[in-house]
RNA sequence: GUGGCCGUAGCUCAUCAGGUAGAGCACCGGAUUGUGACUCCGGAGGUGGCGGGUUCGAGACCCGUCGGCCACCCCA
Protein backbone atom coordinates (compact mmCIF):
# COMPACT_ATOMS: atom_id res chain seq x y z
CA UNK A 1 0.00 0.00 0.00
CA UNK A 2 1.40 3.31 -0.95
CA UNK A 3 1.62 6.30 1.08
CA UNK A 4 -1.06 9.26 0.92
CA UNK A 5 0.26 12.11 -0.18
CA UNK A 6 -1.33 15.37 -0.46
CA UNK A 7 -4.45 16.18 -3.20
CA UNK A 8 -3.02 16.93 -6.48
CA UNK A 9 -2.02 20.70 -6.82
CA UNK A 10 -2.64 21.45 -3.15
CA UNK A 11 0.74 21.60 -1.58
CA UNK A 12 1.96 21.66 1.76
CA UNK A 13 3.93 25.26 2.37
CA UNK A 14 6.96 24.21 4.51
CA UNK A 15 9.06 25.96 6.83
CA UNK A 16 11.78 27.56 4.70
CA UNK A 17 8.79 29.38 2.75
CA UNK A 18 6.94 30.27 6.02
CA UNK A 19 8.66 33.10 6.22
CA UNK A 20 8.47 34.75 3.35
CA UNK A 21 4.50 34.11 3.70
CA UNK A 22 4.29 35.67 6.69
CA UNK A 23 6.56 38.57 5.53
CA UNK A 24 4.31 39.29 2.78
CA UNK A 25 0.95 39.02 4.62
CA UNK A 26 2.37 41.46 7.51
CA UNK A 27 3.12 44.06 4.44
CA UNK A 28 -0.06 43.45 2.97
CA UNK A 29 -1.99 43.94 6.49
CA UNK A 30 -0.15 47.09 7.27
CA UNK A 31 -0.52 48.48 3.56
CA UNK A 32 -4.46 48.02 3.69
CA UNK A 33 -5.15 49.03 7.24
CA UNK A 34 -3.22 52.59 6.05
CA UNK A 35 -5.88 53.34 3.53
CA UNK A 36 -8.71 52.11 5.91
CA UNK A 37 -9.50 49.13 4.99
CA UNK A 38 -11.19 46.38 7.57
CA UNK A 39 -10.50 42.84 7.56
CA UNK A 40 -13.27 40.18 6.98
CA UNK A 41 -13.25 36.47 7.37
CA UNK A 42 -15.20 34.77 4.75
CA UNK A 43 -16.51 30.72 4.64
CA UNK A 44 -15.07 28.56 2.09
CA UNK A 45 -17.69 27.34 1.27
CA UNK A 46 -20.92 29.02 -0.29
CA UNK A 47 -23.73 27.71 -2.31
CA UNK A 48 -22.88 26.71 -5.41
CA UNK A 49 -25.49 29.74 -6.82
CA UNK A 50 -23.55 32.25 -5.80
CA UNK A 51 -20.87 31.61 -8.20
CA UNK A 52 -22.94 30.61 -11.05
CA UNK A 53 -24.71 33.63 -10.66
CA UNK A 54 -21.77 36.06 -10.01
CA UNK A 55 -18.83 34.73 -11.91
CA UNK A 56 -21.22 34.10 -14.87
CA UNK A 57 -22.74 30.23 -15.76
CA UNK A 58 -20.09 30.45 -19.41
CA UNK A 59 -17.27 31.14 -17.88
CA UNK A 60 -14.30 28.39 -17.72
CA UNK A 61 -14.33 28.78 -14.26
CA UNK A 62 -17.92 28.06 -13.40
CA UNK A 63 -17.93 25.34 -16.31
CA UNK A 64 -15.16 23.32 -15.64
CA UNK A 65 -13.24 24.23 -13.01
CA UNK A 66 -14.96 23.99 -9.25
CA UNK A 67 -15.06 21.92 -6.86
CA UNK A 68 -18.79 21.10 -6.29
CA UNK A 69 -20.40 18.59 -4.54
CA UNK A 70 -23.54 18.04 -2.74
CA UNK A 71 -23.82 17.97 1.28
CA UNK A 72 -25.87 15.60 3.45
CA UNK A 73 -28.63 17.76 3.00
CA UNK A 74 -28.53 17.57 -0.54
CA UNK A 75 -27.58 21.07 -1.54
CA UNK A 76 -25.08 21.96 -3.73
CA UNK A 77 -21.79 23.48 -2.29
CA UNK A 78 -18.76 24.27 -3.40
CA UNK A 79 -15.46 25.45 -2.52
CA UNK A 80 -14.79 29.17 -3.24
CA UNK A 81 -12.92 29.50 -6.68
CA UNK A 82 -12.89 33.47 -5.49
CA UNK A 83 -13.25 35.76 -2.86
CA UNK A 84 -15.32 38.65 -4.25
CA UNK A 85 -18.74 36.90 -4.96
CA UNK A 86 -18.63 35.71 -0.78
CA UNK A 87 -17.26 39.03 0.27
CA UNK A 88 -20.95 40.86 -1.72
CA UNK A 89 -22.76 37.63 -0.38
CA UNK A 90 -21.64 38.49 3.08
CA UNK A 91 -21.92 42.52 2.73
CA UNK A 92 -25.50 42.23 1.59
CA UNK A 93 -26.54 39.94 4.13
CA UNK A 94 -24.74 41.56 7.58
CA UNK A 95 -25.88 45.10 6.02
CA UNK A 96 -22.58 46.28 5.49
CA UNK A 97 -23.12 48.11 2.30
CA UNK A 98 -22.88 51.82 4.21
CA UNK A 99 -21.28 54.05 2.30
CA UNK A 100 -18.51 53.67 1.70
CA UNK A 101 -17.14 50.22 2.90
CA UNK A 102 -13.72 49.09 2.44
CA UNK A 103 -12.86 45.69 3.19
CA UNK A 104 -10.09 43.26 2.43
CA UNK A 105 -9.98 39.55 3.35
CA UNK A 106 -7.18 36.49 2.37
CA UNK A 107 -7.70 33.00 2.67
CA UNK A 108 -7.34 29.98 0.42
CA UNK A 109 -9.01 29.37 -3.00
CA UNK A 110 -9.56 26.18 -5.32
CA UNK A 111 -9.79 25.90 -8.70
CA UNK A 112 -9.31 22.42 -10.47
CA UNK A 113 -6.74 23.22 -13.21
CA UNK A 114 -3.84 22.08 -14.45
CA UNK A 115 -0.85 22.39 -11.77
CA UNK A 116 1.70 24.51 -13.05
CA UNK A 117 4.28 27.37 -11.85
CA UNK A 118 2.05 30.27 -10.23
CA UNK A 119 -0.78 28.19 -10.60
CA UNK A 120 -2.18 25.58 -8.02
CA UNK A 121 -5.35 24.23 -7.12
CA UNK A 122 -5.35 25.20 -3.69
CA UNK A 123 -4.09 28.80 -4.17
CA UNK A 124 -4.27 31.65 -1.51
CA UNK A 125 -5.38 35.08 -2.33
CA UNK A 126 -5.46 38.47 -0.90
CA UNK A 127 -8.92 40.24 -2.30
CA UNK A 128 -9.70 44.25 -1.32
CA UNK A 129 -13.35 45.87 -2.00
CA UNK A 130 -14.60 48.77 -1.94
CA UNK A 131 -18.62 49.72 -1.89
CA UNK A 132 -20.94 52.43 -2.42
CA UNK A 133 -18.56 54.89 -4.02
CA UNK A 134 -18.90 55.05 -8.04
CA UNK A 135 -16.73 57.45 -8.47
CA UNK A 136 -12.88 57.09 -10.42
CA UNK A 137 -11.51 58.22 -7.12
CA UNK A 138 -11.91 55.30 -5.77
CA UNK A 139 -10.69 53.33 -8.94
CA UNK A 140 -7.78 55.26 -8.41
CA UNK A 141 -7.24 54.75 -4.14
CA UNK A 142 -7.36 51.15 -5.59
CA UNK A 143 -4.87 51.28 -7.99
CA UNK A 144 -2.79 53.60 -5.93
CA UNK A 145 -2.75 51.40 -2.90
CA UNK A 146 -1.72 48.02 -4.80
CA UNK A 147 1.11 50.06 -6.78
CA UNK A 148 2.49 50.99 -2.99
CA UNK A 149 2.75 47.18 -2.38
CA UNK A 150 5.03 46.60 -5.35
CA UNK A 151 7.18 49.76 -3.77
CA UNK A 152 6.77 48.40 -0.37
CA UNK A 153 7.75 44.52 -1.47
CA UNK A 154 10.92 46.07 -3.74
CA UNK A 155 9.34 44.68 -7.08
CA UNK A 156 8.28 48.04 -8.28
CA UNK A 157 10.50 47.42 -11.37
CA UNK A 158 9.06 43.93 -12.26
CA UNK A 159 5.81 45.05 -12.92
CA UNK A 160 3.58 46.78 -15.20
CA UNK A 161 0.06 48.11 -14.83
CA UNK A 162 -2.26 47.43 -17.18
CA UNK A 163 -5.47 49.55 -18.18
CA UNK A 164 -8.66 49.78 -19.79
CA UNK A 165 -12.40 50.59 -19.46
CA UNK A 166 -15.01 47.52 -20.43
CA UNK A 167 -18.14 50.31 -19.87
CA UNK A 168 -21.62 49.17 -18.99
CA UNK A 169 -23.32 46.14 -19.78
CA UNK A 170 -24.75 47.97 -22.75
CA UNK A 171 -21.72 49.33 -24.34
CA UNK A 172 -20.50 46.08 -24.16
CA UNK A 173 -23.23 44.00 -25.28
CA UNK A 174 -23.26 46.55 -28.80
CA UNK A 175 -19.40 46.13 -28.91
CA UNK A 176 -20.47 42.51 -28.47
CA UNK A 177 -22.48 42.21 -31.39
CA UNK A 178 -19.99 44.63 -33.54
CA UNK A 179 -16.86 41.83 -33.04
CA UNK A 180 -18.67 38.50 -33.45
CA UNK A 181 -19.75 40.19 -36.85
CA UNK A 182 -16.77 40.95 -37.87
CA UNK A 183 -15.01 37.50 -36.36
CA UNK A 184 -17.92 35.56 -37.93
CA UNK A 185 -17.10 36.53 -41.34
CA UNK A 186 -13.19 35.40 -40.23
CA UNK A 187 -14.76 31.96 -38.55
CA UNK A 188 -11.58 29.99 -40.38
CA UNK A 189 -8.78 31.80 -39.72
CA UNK A 190 -9.43 31.85 -35.90
CA UNK A 191 -7.32 29.13 -33.73
CA UNK A 192 -10.03 26.63 -32.32
CA UNK A 193 -10.32 27.70 -29.15
CA UNK A 194 -11.39 31.28 -30.76
CA UNK A 195 -13.71 29.77 -32.33
CA UNK A 196 -15.21 28.08 -29.46
CA UNK A 197 -15.75 31.39 -27.76
CA UNK A 198 -16.97 32.98 -30.82
CA UNK A 199 -20.51 31.89 -29.73
CA UNK A 200 -19.81 31.44 -25.34
CA UNK A 201 -17.59 34.46 -24.40
CA UNK A 202 -16.38 36.44 -27.57
CA UNK A 203 -14.97 39.27 -25.97
CA UNK A 204 -11.89 37.02 -24.00
CA UNK A 205 -10.98 36.71 -27.92
CA UNK A 206 -9.41 39.77 -27.24
CA UNK A 207 -6.59 38.42 -25.14
CA UNK A 208 -5.96 35.23 -27.33
CA UNK A 209 -2.09 34.19 -27.39
CA UNK A 210 -2.37 33.09 -30.64
CA UNK A 211 -0.34 35.49 -32.88
CA UNK A 212 -3.07 34.84 -36.08
CA UNK A 213 -5.61 35.94 -34.35
CA UNK A 214 -4.24 38.56 -32.62
CA UNK A 215 -3.63 39.68 -35.98
CA UNK A 216 -6.62 39.77 -36.96
CA UNK A 217 -7.61 41.58 -34.25
CA UNK A 218 -6.12 44.41 -35.63
CA UNK A 219 -8.58 45.24 -38.16
CA UNK A 220 -11.36 44.07 -36.11
CA UNK A 221 -13.50 47.34 -34.08
CA UNK A 222 -12.14 48.45 -31.15
CA UNK A 223 -13.99 48.39 -27.95
CA UNK A 224 -13.12 52.11 -26.60
CA UNK A 225 -14.82 52.72 -29.67
CA UNK A 226 -18.76 51.65 -27.85
CA UNK A 227 -18.25 53.05 -25.00
CA UNK A 228 -20.89 55.09 -23.28
CA UNK A 229 -20.16 58.62 -22.24
CA UNK A 230 -19.79 58.10 -18.63
CA UNK A 231 -17.36 55.47 -18.98
CA UNK A 232 -15.45 57.09 -21.43
CA UNK A 233 -15.17 60.56 -18.71
CA UNK A 234 -14.88 57.88 -15.73
CA UNK A 235 -11.32 56.25 -17.37
CA UNK A 236 -9.62 59.70 -18.62
CA UNK A 237 -10.47 60.51 -14.77
CA UNK A 238 -8.76 57.90 -13.34
CA UNK A 239 -5.49 58.17 -15.93
CA UNK A 240 -5.55 61.74 -14.78
CA UNK A 241 -5.40 60.77 -11.47
CA UNK A 242 -3.07 58.43 -11.78
CA UNK A 243 -1.04 60.70 -14.12
CA UNK A 244 -1.19 63.20 -11.08
CA UNK A 245 0.08 60.73 -8.47
CA UNK A 246 2.93 59.51 -10.63
CA UNK A 247 1.97 55.88 -11.14
CA UNK A 248 2.46 54.76 -15.08
CA UNK A 249 0.15 52.46 -16.89
CA UNK A 250 0.07 50.99 -20.04
CA UNK A 251 -3.51 51.36 -21.98
CA UNK A 252 -3.88 47.97 -22.97
CA UNK A 253 -7.46 47.88 -25.21
CA UNK A 254 -7.71 44.12 -25.23
CA UNK A 255 -7.83 43.66 -21.63
CA UNK A 256 -10.80 41.87 -20.58
CA UNK A 257 -11.37 39.99 -17.56
CA UNK A 258 -12.64 36.48 -17.24
CA UNK A 259 -15.51 37.12 -14.87
CA UNK A 260 -18.53 38.12 -16.01
CA UNK A 261 -19.27 41.07 -13.38
CA UNK A 262 -16.51 43.62 -14.38
CA UNK A 263 -17.41 46.91 -15.73
CA UNK A 264 -15.68 49.97 -16.29
CA UNK A 265 -12.03 50.46 -15.43
CA UNK A 266 -10.08 46.29 -15.26
CA UNK A 267 -6.30 46.55 -14.67
CA UNK A 268 -3.77 44.30 -14.36
CA UNK A 269 -0.52 44.18 -12.71
CA UNK A 270 1.74 41.80 -14.77
CA UNK A 271 5.25 40.48 -14.43
CA UNK A 272 7.59 38.30 -17.27
CA UNK A 273 9.50 37.22 -13.93
CA UNK A 274 7.04 34.15 -13.16
CA UNK A 275 6.22 32.86 -16.54
CA UNK A 276 3.09 31.90 -18.49
CA UNK A 277 1.36 32.89 -15.16
CA UNK A 278 2.30 36.65 -15.51
CA UNK A 279 -0.83 38.22 -13.73
CA UNK A 280 0.47 38.87 -10.21
CA UNK A 281 -2.83 41.17 -9.36
CA UNK A 282 -6.68 41.82 -11.21
CA UNK A 283 -9.00 43.53 -10.57
CA UNK A 284 -11.85 46.10 -11.90
CA UNK A 285 -15.22 47.77 -11.39
CA UNK A 286 -18.19 45.25 -10.73
CA UNK A 287 -21.04 47.76 -10.25
CA UNK A 288 -23.90 45.66 -11.03
CA UNK A 289 -23.24 42.66 -8.82
CA UNK A 290 -24.45 43.21 -5.48
CA UNK A 291 -27.61 44.31 -6.99
CA UNK A 292 -27.60 40.76 -8.96
CA UNK A 293 -27.13 39.47 -6.02
CA UNK A 294 -29.81 40.42 -4.32
CA UNK A 295 -28.73 43.58 -3.05
CA UNK A 296 -29.38 47.32 -3.17
CA UNK A 297 -28.03 48.61 -6.53
CA UNK A 298 -24.42 49.79 -4.56
CA UNK A 299 -21.45 50.66 -7.05
CA UNK A 300 -18.37 48.20 -6.04
CA UNK A 301 -14.65 48.09 -7.10
CA UNK A 302 -12.01 45.49 -6.23
CA UNK A 303 -9.15 43.61 -6.91
CA UNK A 304 -6.92 40.42 -5.82
CA UNK A 305 -3.93 39.07 -5.89
CA UNK A 306 -2.47 35.47 -5.94
CA UNK A 307 0.00 34.97 -3.05
CA UNK A 308 2.23 32.15 -4.61
CA UNK A 309 2.79 34.63 -7.12
CA UNK A 310 3.57 37.29 -4.95
CA UNK A 311 5.97 34.65 -3.15
CA UNK A 312 7.48 33.69 -6.45
CA UNK A 313 7.92 37.14 -7.38
CA UNK A 314 10.23 37.87 -4.70
CA UNK A 315 12.26 35.09 -5.17
CA UNK A 316 12.79 35.83 -8.73
CA UNK A 317 13.74 39.71 -7.66
CA UNK A 318 15.88 38.36 -4.33
CA UNK A 319 13.77 40.56 -2.34
CA UNK A 320 12.82 37.72 0.38
CA UNK A 321 13.56 38.53 4.01
CA UNK A 322 16.37 36.80 4.69
CA UNK A 323 16.10 33.81 7.00
CA UNK A 324 16.08 34.17 10.96
CA UNK A 325 17.36 31.92 13.43
CA UNK A 326 14.50 30.24 15.54
CA UNK A 327 16.17 30.67 18.64
CA UNK A 328 18.31 33.26 20.75
CA UNK A 329 18.67 31.05 23.53
CA UNK A 330 19.44 27.52 24.21
CA UNK A 331 19.53 25.39 27.04
CA UNK A 332 21.88 22.63 27.83
CA UNK A 333 21.48 20.54 30.87
CA UNK A 334 22.81 17.35 31.40
CA UNK A 335 21.01 15.35 34.60
CA UNK A 336 18.08 15.23 36.13
CA UNK A 337 18.60 17.48 38.72
CA UNK A 338 20.11 19.99 36.19
CA UNK A 339 17.39 19.68 34.02
CA UNK A 340 14.80 20.85 36.94
CA UNK A 341 16.37 23.81 37.63
CA UNK A 342 17.22 24.57 33.71
CA UNK A 343 13.45 23.74 32.94
CA UNK A 344 12.09 26.08 35.63
CA UNK A 345 14.53 29.03 35.72
CA UNK A 346 13.89 29.46 32.02
CA UNK A 347 10.08 29.48 32.71
CA UNK A 348 11.16 32.54 34.74
CA UNK A 349 13.37 33.87 32.13
CA UNK A 350 10.54 33.84 29.73
CA UNK A 351 8.42 35.65 32.43
CA UNK A 352 11.14 38.30 32.35
CA UNK A 353 12.13 38.48 28.64
CA UNK A 354 9.29 38.27 26.64
CA UNK A 355 9.93 38.02 22.69
CA UNK A 356 12.99 36.21 23.71
CA UNK A 357 13.10 32.33 22.00
CA UNK A 358 14.14 30.45 24.35
CA UNK A 359 14.70 26.94 23.33
CA UNK A 360 15.30 24.10 26.13
CA UNK A 361 17.09 21.26 24.45
CA UNK A 362 15.05 18.01 25.07
CA UNK A 363 15.83 14.58 24.24
CA UNK A 364 18.92 14.04 26.23
CA UNK A 365 22.38 13.13 24.66
CA UNK A 366 26.00 14.59 25.30
CA UNK A 367 27.04 18.10 26.31
CA UNK A 368 28.80 17.67 22.73
CA UNK A 369 25.88 17.06 20.92
CA UNK A 370 23.87 19.09 22.69
CA UNK A 371 25.88 21.73 21.79
CA UNK A 372 25.79 20.72 18.42
CA UNK A 373 22.17 20.92 18.44
CA UNK A 374 22.44 24.40 20.34
CA UNK A 375 25.16 26.15 16.82
CA UNK A 376 22.55 24.48 14.79
CA UNK A 377 19.61 26.13 15.91
CA UNK A 378 21.74 29.64 15.32
CA UNK A 379 20.98 30.82 18.89
CA UNK A 380 23.40 33.47 19.77
CA UNK A 381 23.77 32.32 23.74
CA UNK A 382 23.65 29.26 25.59
CA UNK A 383 23.01 28.60 29.14
CA UNK A 384 24.65 25.55 30.12
CA UNK A 385 23.76 23.67 33.57
CA UNK A 386 25.86 20.45 34.68
CA UNK A 387 26.00 18.66 38.15
CA UNK A 388 29.09 21.35 38.72
CA UNK A 389 26.48 24.70 38.17
CA UNK A 390 24.11 22.93 40.43
CA UNK A 391 26.18 22.23 43.10
CA UNK A 392 27.50 25.61 43.35
CA UNK A 393 23.89 27.72 42.61
CA UNK A 394 25.39 28.83 39.09
CA UNK A 395 24.82 29.02 35.54
CA UNK A 396 27.27 29.01 32.90
CA UNK A 397 26.57 31.81 29.49
CA UNK A 398 28.13 30.67 26.82
CA UNK A 399 28.23 32.73 23.84
CA UNK A 400 28.41 30.88 20.22
CA UNK A 401 27.59 33.68 17.81
CA UNK A 402 30.09 36.87 17.79
CA UNK A 403 29.39 39.69 15.33
CA UNK A 404 33.22 40.85 15.23
CA UNK A 405 33.84 37.41 14.56
CA UNK A 406 36.08 37.57 17.99
CA UNK A 407 36.61 34.27 20.06
CA UNK A 408 33.41 33.07 21.97
CA UNK A 409 33.36 33.90 25.65
CA UNK A 410 32.09 31.68 28.40
CA UNK A 411 31.43 32.68 32.09
CA UNK A 412 29.80 31.49 35.03
CA UNK A 413 27.75 33.66 37.06
CA UNK A 414 25.08 33.00 40.56
CA UNK A 415 21.81 31.75 39.54
CA UNK A 416 20.62 35.43 41.49
CA UNK A 417 23.12 37.00 38.55
CA UNK A 418 21.52 35.66 35.93
CA UNK A 419 18.50 38.06 34.78
CA UNK A 420 21.24 40.86 35.14
CA UNK A 421 23.91 39.50 33.02
CA UNK A 422 21.46 38.33 30.61
CA UNK A 423 20.15 42.24 30.38
CA UNK A 424 23.61 43.00 30.02
CA UNK A 425 24.31 40.93 27.15
CA UNK A 426 21.24 42.09 25.18
CA UNK A 427 21.47 45.39 25.73
CA UNK A 428 24.75 44.64 23.47
CA UNK A 429 23.33 42.88 20.89
CA UNK A 430 20.82 45.46 20.09
CA UNK A 431 23.49 48.30 19.95
CA UNK A 432 25.45 45.78 17.76
CA UNK A 433 22.55 45.21 15.64
CA UNK A 434 21.05 48.78 15.07
CA UNK A 435 24.58 50.08 14.33
CA UNK A 436 25.30 47.21 12.03
C1' G B 1 -8.92 18.81 -20.90
C1' U B 2 -4.16 18.72 -24.66
C1' G B 3 1.18 18.38 -25.40
C1' G B 4 6.60 17.99 -24.08
C1' C B 5 10.23 16.59 -20.39
C1' C B 6 10.90 13.97 -15.88
C1' G B 7 10.28 10.39 -11.23
C1' U B 8 17.11 6.32 -7.98
C1' A B 9 18.74 7.50 -0.05
C1' G B 10 15.89 13.60 3.75
C1' C B 11 18.20 16.98 -0.47
C1' U B 12 21.20 17.42 -5.24
C1' C B 13 22.61 13.80 -8.53
C1' A B 14 25.63 9.50 -10.55
C1' U B 15 26.26 4.41 -12.06
C1' C B 16 25.46 0.09 -15.66
C1' A B 17 25.49 -4.72 -23.54
C1' G B 18 19.72 -5.14 -18.70
C1' G B 19 22.96 -9.32 -13.85
C1' U B 20 19.36 -7.45 -7.56
C1' A B 21 22.79 0.50 -6.33
C1' G B 22 26.85 4.79 -5.18
C1' A B 23 28.74 10.07 -4.19
C1' G B 24 28.26 14.95 -2.06
C1' C B 25 25.36 17.54 1.48
C1' A B 26 22.22 16.49 5.65
C1' C B 27 21.69 12.91 9.83
C1' C B 28 23.88 9.71 14.06
C1' G B 29 28.35 8.20 16.86
C1' G B 30 33.61 8.70 17.97
C1' A B 31 38.78 11.43 18.04
C1' U B 32 41.41 11.41 27.05
C1' U B 33 36.31 11.17 30.98
C1' G B 34 31.22 18.68 30.77
C1' U B 35 31.40 22.31 25.32
C1' G B 36 29.41 23.55 18.97
C1' A B 37 31.34 25.70 14.19
C1' C B 38 36.94 23.39 10.84
C1' U B 39 39.35 18.48 10.30
C1' C B 40 39.74 13.09 10.69
C1' C B 41 37.40 8.21 11.53
C1' G B 42 33.09 5.28 11.67
C1' G B 43 27.66 4.40 11.12
C1' A B 44 22.66 4.36 9.78
C1' G B 45 19.47 5.22 5.72
C1' G B 46 16.75 3.07 -0.75
C1' U B 47 10.93 -3.31 -1.90
C1' G B 48 15.09 2.66 -7.65
C1' G B 49 6.87 6.50 -7.57
C1' C B 50 3.22 2.39 -8.07
C1' G B 51 1.18 -1.84 -11.13
C1' G B 52 1.73 -4.98 -15.08
C1' G B 53 4.77 -7.00 -19.32
C1' U B 54 9.42 -8.66 -22.09
C1' U B 55 13.77 -11.53 -20.13
C1' C B 56 17.21 -16.89 -17.05
C1' G B 57 17.56 -11.94 -14.85
C1' A B 58 15.09 -4.83 -15.07
C1' G B 59 15.99 0.87 -11.50
C1' A B 60 17.62 0.46 -16.40
C1' C B 61 13.45 -1.93 -22.34
C1' C B 62 7.66 -1.79 -23.23
C1' C B 63 2.59 -0.56 -21.46
C1' G B 64 -0.49 1.51 -17.84
C1' U B 65 -1.14 4.53 -13.68
C1' C B 66 0.04 8.28 -10.10
C1' G B 67 2.96 12.42 -9.25
C1' G B 68 6.34 16.66 -10.58
C1' C B 69 7.95 20.56 -13.94
C1' C B 70 6.94 23.56 -18.28
C1' A B 71 3.70 25.17 -22.09
C1' C B 72 -1.43 25.34 -24.20
C1' C B 73 -5.74 26.59 -21.79
C1' C B 74 -7.27 29.40 -17.58
C1' C B 75 -6.30 33.24 -14.31
C1' A B 76 -4.50 35.45 -9.03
Amino acid sequence: MSNIRAIRGMSDILPDETPTWQYVEAVVRELVASYGYAEIRLPIVEQTDLFKRSIGEVTDIVEKEMYTFNDRNDDSLTLRPEGTAGCVRAAIQNGLLTTPRRLWYAGPMFRYERPQKGRQRQFHQVGVEAFGVSTPDMDAEMILLSARLWQQLGVADGVQLQLNSIGSLSARAAYRQALVEYLQQRREELDEDSQRRLDSNPLRILDSKNPQTQALLDEAPVLSAYLDQESRDDFARVRELLDAAGVAYVENPRLVRGLDYYNKTVFEWVTDRLGAQGTVCAGGRYDGLVEQLGGKSVPAIGFAMGIERLVLLLQASAQEPKPEPTADLYIVSAGEGAQREALAVCEQLRDAFPGLRIVQHTGGGSFKSQFKKADKSGARLALVWGDDEVASGTVTLKALRDESGKQAGQQTVALEQLQQTLRALLADWDIARGSS
